[in-house]
RNA sequence: GGGAGCAUAGCUCAGCUGGGAGAGCAUCUGCCUUACAAGCAGAGGGUCAUAGGUUCGAGCCCUAUUGUUCCCACCA
């Protein structure tokens, strides 16, 4: 047996990491003889660094992961990063920026050499801070997805997809992102509440003197503009359709269109049509075959078909568009609006709808398995209503982009050949099968980061490979995330699982909320209030934070965090530390024996709330409601194993003659050790910590056994006496301090009771109840006789408590508490009699229910009856 | 425009299938009681947003309203 120190210090974190890590604790071999539990760690950019978030996603699946460990399952969490092609890639261009050297410079080899040395460096200090939070990942299994297998992986699955028909190339409308000078997906785009401009512009009609008024919040587009369009029933433009419009500046002419999309009421009912910087007008085009004529370059300014605007940037050719069609009378006014503007999620940036040949995952036979497998509950959301969310995504998804002009990423493996043959294989071909050729180039682009973590869950564990791993562990069981990467992630790795492995990647997806600051904000580079995991950990431990986390937190539910709920968490842990210090101070060399007869009443208490607490912590770890588990245990150690077991058995532990005193020591180890055990998973390093020092038969609690629920355990009769008596005791306190009695003052104490089954119990909780309720002495009676009548009475459930306090009492005081006492009662008696009299419940309410509610009425009445007696004699 | 969440003690939040409102922090009072002052004991504080409804019984279920946050969406 070790001692441990005074008080509590997690700065012995690091060294038990680096022992379970020693031992190997974490590593997963694959057991045939054991059910599985795994998880997939959402895998972290490689630019990435600790922040919140993930702190709050790690310690929620460590606490799952050590949870089953300790149950018994061949448990795998599996580590790994993300290459995050833009991220990565933006991050080296810009250190490059600061050397004066560009990407063209070095080349496409150049910068991949460099983007691997940087990796090499910097990819890593995410996971080592997973370490510091105490993750029990299996190391030796780490993965990042542009390892060798996750790669074949990538090219197999698009391959595959090319093959059947599901990936396709085509010259489509995409979302443009000028700065970072790549495509993105539409779930990338996020719309943004800009003030912007509503100007109203008229095109001349040809041969006619007449104008077409229509508005645009985008004048400079106009310069690609195919047509004009107008509802086909709308009264007021009949006879323009068919007619045409002179474009200004470019002088094209332009139709005069009829389409559904237009709405009547909108604006003036006239739509200028753009198909090639415009989703819904692109459609228009295709229906009506407009020509599509594209007028950005690659950085946002114009290109050749803007005529005399080429080369200006698109908002400069907007200004001067404006103020061109003004001076040619075209221009009718402007009005200020506020609207939703696209803008990419990385750098912010007004994204610019662009048509251009892309790669596309084609969505529609996807999607319909995955939605199959959440409708028929083989896959399962907590909470539930993220379901509503993946479904609605799912529903009205449109087909996924899926090139970027990237260099860092898994280059897409499609070979042109000069004859304009497109060969896609996971290889270069030597020659075109079609002519021979030996002059094959790959596609410049990359696939969107994406595409390589929508496998993730089969990937890391060898797929394509028909590994024992991937046999043994996967489907993986649990994914833990946030509810903003549902549809970036969570629905491609549903689909893609299916559409590959045949199976559903994860049976539960456990969603959690944000990590928000003390007022409620989200926690941002750019208001500079992201509170460092890191330094919470060097300052108050892992422990500390972890338990932070998951206090109080709801599945789905945002939470605040701030410095005073880490130090209660902080505290949480001295208390623990101590009580635990307390314990072994009556631990010897030799192992207290465990021996049912001597076990009191209090003993068997404990020993039953501790029975019952493994059952509790257990059910709602199962339904994952961490929050309210972590609280289970956090309670019943605070509050009945410290506050009241502890003081319970201390006169036993004082006098070494005491016959129980071995069962007190015994039960004092056991059902510490059994909610440290229920701790652990929470706070893993000060549980170990006490349970090596506490203990020599096992060197690590991560190993040891998940408490379960014994009917051995559960002592329902010894609960009801215990609490009987804390009852009393707590209403001496109360007495106590009500008539500022200071605690040094002792008082005889007198229990009278007409129950000999109370008496008995008083007689037998004697010890404890006299320290507990600052008796100097106790004398258990059955009647009043005797006793001073001036004594100050307490009245309670079962007894009458009397202490000779005359002295200290206020009479008149005292007649006002009685009376306030026996008006409280007459209210709960009145309360429970007008519901036992209500028929409805009597006849419709559980029985359990309406036992209750007698027991109370008989226990409220016979209270009542003694104030009532207590004041008639005063 | 569609959808979702939230609204409970001064603050931050729990409250799982309906059966007498809880925690932490803060406040007040008294205690350095041989594990812990990072503590102990006691106390105050809530018409559970509003209005209806279902039910013997509603913080919890239904409807509407208000406030608030978020997600989705092609009104140019």
């Amino acid at each position: 047996m070790k001692e441990l120190a005074k008080s509590y210090s997690p700065s012995h974190e690091d060294n038990i990491y680096h022992r379970w890590l020693d031992k190997g604790y974490f590593h997963a071999e694959v057991d045939k003889t054991k059910e599985t539990f795994t998880i997939v760690i959402p895998p972290p950019n490689i630019t990435g660094h600790l922040h919140m978030g993930h702190a709050l996603d790690e310690t929620l699946q460590d606490i799952l992961i050590r949870w089953k460990r300790m149950q018994g399952y061949n448990t795998l969490w599996l580590p790994g990063t993300d290459h995050a092609a833009i991220s990565t890639e933006v991050k080296i261009v810009n250190q490059m920026k600061e050397e004066g050297i560009t990407k063209d410079d070095i080349g496409r080899e150049g910068f991949l050499e460099r983007a691997w040395k940087w990796k090499e460096e910097y990819g890593g200090t995410i996971l080592n801070q997973l370490k510091k939070l105490g993750c029990s990942c299996d190391w030796d299994r780490e993965r990042f997805t542009m390892d060798e297998g996750l790669s074949d992986a990538v090219l197999t699955v698009f391959c595959k997809l090319y093959e059947k028909g599901y990936i396709y190339r085509g010259e489509k409308l995409i979302n443009w992102c000028p700065k970072c000078q790549t495509t993105i997906s539409d779930a990338e785009v996020e719309h943004e509440d800009k003030q912007g401009g509503f100007w109203h512009i008229k095109y001349p009609i040809k041969g006619t003197d007449k104008f077409l008024e229509f508005a645009t919040t985008r004048p400079e587009t106009m310069l690609g503009d195919t047509a004009i369009a107008v509802h086909p029933e709308d009264e007021r433009y009949k006879d323009v359709v068919g007619l045409t419009c002179i474009l200004p500046f470019v002088d094209r002419e332009i139709p005069i269109i009829a389409d559904e999309y237009v709405d009547r009421e909108f604006g003036t009912g006239v739509v200028k049509i753009t198909p090639a910087h415009d989703p819904n007008d692109f459609e228009v085009g295709v229906r009506h075959k407009l020509p599509v004529i594209n007028i950005m370059n690659d950085d946002g300014t114009i290109n050749e078909n803007g005529g005399k605007f080429a080369g200006m940037d698109r908002y400069e050719a907007r200004e001067l568009i404006v103020k061109e069609l003004t001076e040619m009378g075209l221009f009718i006014k402007k009005e200020d609006i506020t609207h939703a503007v696209g803008t990419h999620d990385r750098c912010h940036c007004v994204i610019e709808p662009l048509v251009k040949k892309q790669w596309f995952v084609k969505m529609e036979e996807m999607a319909k398995p995955a939605l199959e497998v959440y409708k028929n509950g083989s896959l399962k959301f907590v909470p539930d209503r993220f379901g509503k969310i993946y479904t609605h995504w799912l529903e009205d998804i449109k087909d996924w982009c899926i090139s970027r002009q990237l260099w860092w990423g898994h280059r897409i493996p499609a070979y042109y050949c000069e004859c304009g043959n497109i060969i896609v294989d996971k290889n270069k071909p030597c020659s075109c099968p079609k002519c021979g050729s030996e002059n094959l180039k790959q596609d410049e682009d990359c696939l969107d980061t994406w595409f390589s973590s929508a496998l993730w869950p089969f990937s890391t564990l060898g797929w394509p490979e028909e590994t024992e791993e991937l046999k043994h562990f996967y489907p993986t069981d649990v994914l833990v995330t946030g509810y903003d990467i549902i549809f970036f992630w969570v629905v491609r790795m549903v689909f893609s699982a299916i559409e590959q492995t045949g199976e559903i990647p994860f049976k539960t997806v456990l969603i959690h909320g944000l990590v928000r600051d003390s007022q409620g904000r989200k926690m941002s580079k750019s208001l500079g209030n992201g509170i460092d995991p890191l330094e919470i950990i060097r300052d108050s431990g892992a422990d500390a934070l972890r338990l932070t986390l998951v206090t109080g937190n709801a599945p789905g539910n945002d939470m605040r965090f701030y410095d005073e709920r880490v130090e209660n968490s902080k505290n949480f842990a001295n208390k623990l530390w101590n009580a635990s210090r307390f314990v072994m101070m009556y631990l010897t060399d030799e192992e207290p024996t465990y021996n049912p007869e001597e076990l009191t009443f209090a003993d068997k208490w404990i020993l039953s709330k501790a029975n019952t607490l493994a059952k509790t912590v257990t059910a709602n770890l199962d339904s994952f409601e961490l929050g309210i588990a972590v609280q289970n245990v956090y309670d019943f150690i605070w509050d009945e194993y410290c506050d009241w077991y502890i003081e319970m058995v201390k006169p036993r532990l004082y006098n070494k003659e005491d016959k129980s005193r071995n069962a007190a020591i015994w039960t004092l180890k056991n059902v510490l050790i059994t909610a440290l055990k229920l701790l652990h998973p929470f706070m893993p390093f000060v549980t170990e910590d006490i349970f090596t020092s506490l203990q020599d038969k096992e060197e690590t609690i991560m190993l040891s056994s998940w408490p379960k629920y014994s009917e051995d355990f559960a002592f329902e009769k010894e609960e009801r006496e215990t609490e009987l008596l804390k009852e009393a005791i707590k209403a001496v306190r109360a007495r106590r301090t009500e008539m500022n009695v200071p605690p040094s003052k002792k008082a005889n104490v007198f229990v009278v009771s007409e129950k000999a089954e109370v008496r008995d119990i008083f007689e037998r909780g004697g010890v404890f109840f006299k320290t507990l309720a600052y008796a100097a002495d106790l004398f258990v009676k059955e009647n009043n006789e005797g006793i001073g009548e001036d004594a100050v009475c307490v009245v309670t459930h079962d007894a009458l408590i009397y202490m000779p306090f005359a002295e200290l009492v206020d009479m008149q005081k005292e007649k006002e508490r009685l009376t306030k006492e026996k008006e409280k009662l007459e209210k709960e008696v009145e309360r429970v009699e007008k519901k036992l009299s209500n028929q409805g419940f009597v006849a419709k309410a559980p029985q359990k229910i309406i036992d209750e509610e007698k027991a109370k009425k008989e226990k409220y009445s016979a209270m009542l009856e003694e104030v009532l007696k207590q004041l008639s004699a005063l």
